[in-house]
DNA sequence: CATGAATGAGTCTTCATTCAT
DNA sequence: AATGAATGAAGACTCATTCAT
């Protein structure tokens, strides 16, 4: 009867965060709509004034979150001192704090690909593999400057990308580990992997 | 008779893999029983011959998972040379190995926790904490002997696992990188990351 | 000012004409008002600004058809010479070519009935029954000047109106006929089938 | 609770029969399958059981129509003296009768032709051009017979397939007209139309 | 042990309609 | 007049599960 909110920015924001917290807890598939339209407050079918289906709803979250990591860690590289180490560093802390502080939305990134359309998808992992690349780059830079013998330039970058992921899948703000120690604890542990002396 | 006995034996193990491949690609909630069913040539109503419901099948990948990986790495430790080197690159070589050659198994393991029921989540996160204070301690040791400084031993192993579960997310038997060089390449890496020459 | 008035008749106008094209290409259960609005060019909820509902479109169009043909074909038959077989014919010529230049309309005419509310279905069947008492008297008069033996004046009218539904059917303005062709030949054949000579 | 009926043969004629009393009274898309689910005394996704979707319901209903219809005629056809008036007298008593008789289900045929997706309505109308053809010859030939000089050979065609639509849209079992009468009367209007004496 | 028919709850989506702005 | 956001009912279809045969 009463019309609720009438204010299309905020209903689409509310759907944008019950879907991220639906989607982590339950999984994609598991979570219907009518479920997001329940924790936003309006009607199953009132959704679809912001939406064309459920799938807009998780693709929009993932190609979010690699917009939003693109964007921070060239940021974060482009603020810190132009030597390879220091944007190394940067890099590896905006990249552990980003995994850390936006697990949900980056774990449902890890776990949902398969659910998008093709062409969805197509444009989820062109996002993904240019943060590889970005990383790669880093990798190497920091490796040569140093005179490190890095086994493996992409395996290295993977063993990195596999450290957010991780941190993703378990982090929790007021666990057992504090955001600065795993930061620091992981950015050092990357360095020795790649025999780089701290 | 016998005839009869094998068919049913043989019917579940096709039920397994057929669910296995669908949950890979698919996932547990987008996959239908009516799909399994296909997969394995029979019609749906077949398959409560064999199952109590759908998560059974799932429940039993990844408790076997689990139990396979724990078999296999206490076997590798055991048939090593008893020094905390050897048991811990016999372990990594066994973790490694598996989360490449079963990737798909591991990966529905990695994904689908949420999908169980308590009481099986329960059981199937027992033994995933059992395999991490298994890897815990071959770090421990590890390091010990050498009188290395690992910044800490919970990320590390963290560390440790993160790499098994990145691995079963793109290995591929006929990629780009061989299995013995990624075997040895991310062995050699984790020793480093302790700060262990190799 | 006037602009405005202008325009709501206009988009009074231009909603009746997508919704003939629409309810004529799809059905009127099939057709959304959704549809009929962006015809238009303007949001579904505008359109309530110019009828109550979406049975009012639909009404419209088929009384609207039933009106036209009615003085339509009392203006031919007053505009004839004033005997019956002139009479005849001009209610003939008109009654095809109605049926073909505005086949859309009349075709919507003919299928959706059974879609109308009681109410208004009453007003168009009676519209109906009334252009049947018209061409049965015709029929009757044309046939009594010649002393010809109809079969059954009901049946004969039934297949006169059968001519019209059938031509609106499938008459196209560029089509293997000309209209002129169909008229005279159509009014030809309903008199060989009273038993007039021609 | 109760498994009700367990015979699928008797459930799918159950189904048909339903479907066409309601397609014909409500239309295709006016009629859900909740309706016709509740006419044969199952539940909505029982029917899925024996059908791909609503639109095979439909499809199904207009082939065997015209498949029946060509069927029959042609045997009329056949049964008859071999001498074109027979012919054609068989055929006009076939044609009339059965839409006629069978006039909820032809009265679909003729309404719903654009609910069918692109492939049954190619289907669908490959028959109803045959059966024209097939009249047409029979129509030429009792015209070339008895030297008639009809107007125009496919107009006259058409004349005659609209008397059996439009029989179809008002012939009811117990009206004002006995179906004898009706076929006859339609019979000779048709050879009078033609300009063969009777 | 497999089948096919049934269930009933649930899915996403579309729709006509209302109404504050 | 037009818009955009809401409603609530209904739509077709899918699914896990049951069970007589």
């Amino acid at each position: 009867m009463t019309k609720a909110i009438r204010d299309g920015a905020r209903t689409k924001v509310a759907m944008r965060e019950a879907a991220t917290k639906l989607f982590y807890e339950q999984g994609y598939e598991a979570t219907s709509l009518r479920a997001v339209a329940g924790a936003v407050g309006i009607q199953v079918g009132s959704l679809y004034n912001h939406i064309k289906g459920k799938d807009e709803l998780l693709t929009d979250i993932m190609i979010a979150v690699m917009d939003d990591l693109l964007l921070l860690v060239h940021d974060a590289i482009d603020a810190a001192e132009q030597t390879p180490r220091a944007r190394f560093e940067a890099a590896m802390d905006c990249h552990i704090r980003y995994h850390a502080e936006h697990a949900r939305k980056v774990f449902i990134g890890n776990s949902e690909l398969r659910a998008l359309t093709n062409g969805d998808r197509k444009a989820v992992t062109a996002r993904r593999r240019e943060y590889e690349v970005l990383l790669e780059g880093l990798v190497r830079d920091v490796a040569q400057e140093a005179g490190a013998d890095v086994l493996d330039e992409k395996l290295q970058t993977y063993a990195i990308l596999a450290l957010g992921a991780h941190v993703a899948s378990w982090y929790k703000p007021r666990g057992a580990f504090s955001l600065a120690h795993v930061v620091d604890t992981y950015t050092r542990m990357s360095l020795r992997q790649m025999g780089i002396d701290e």
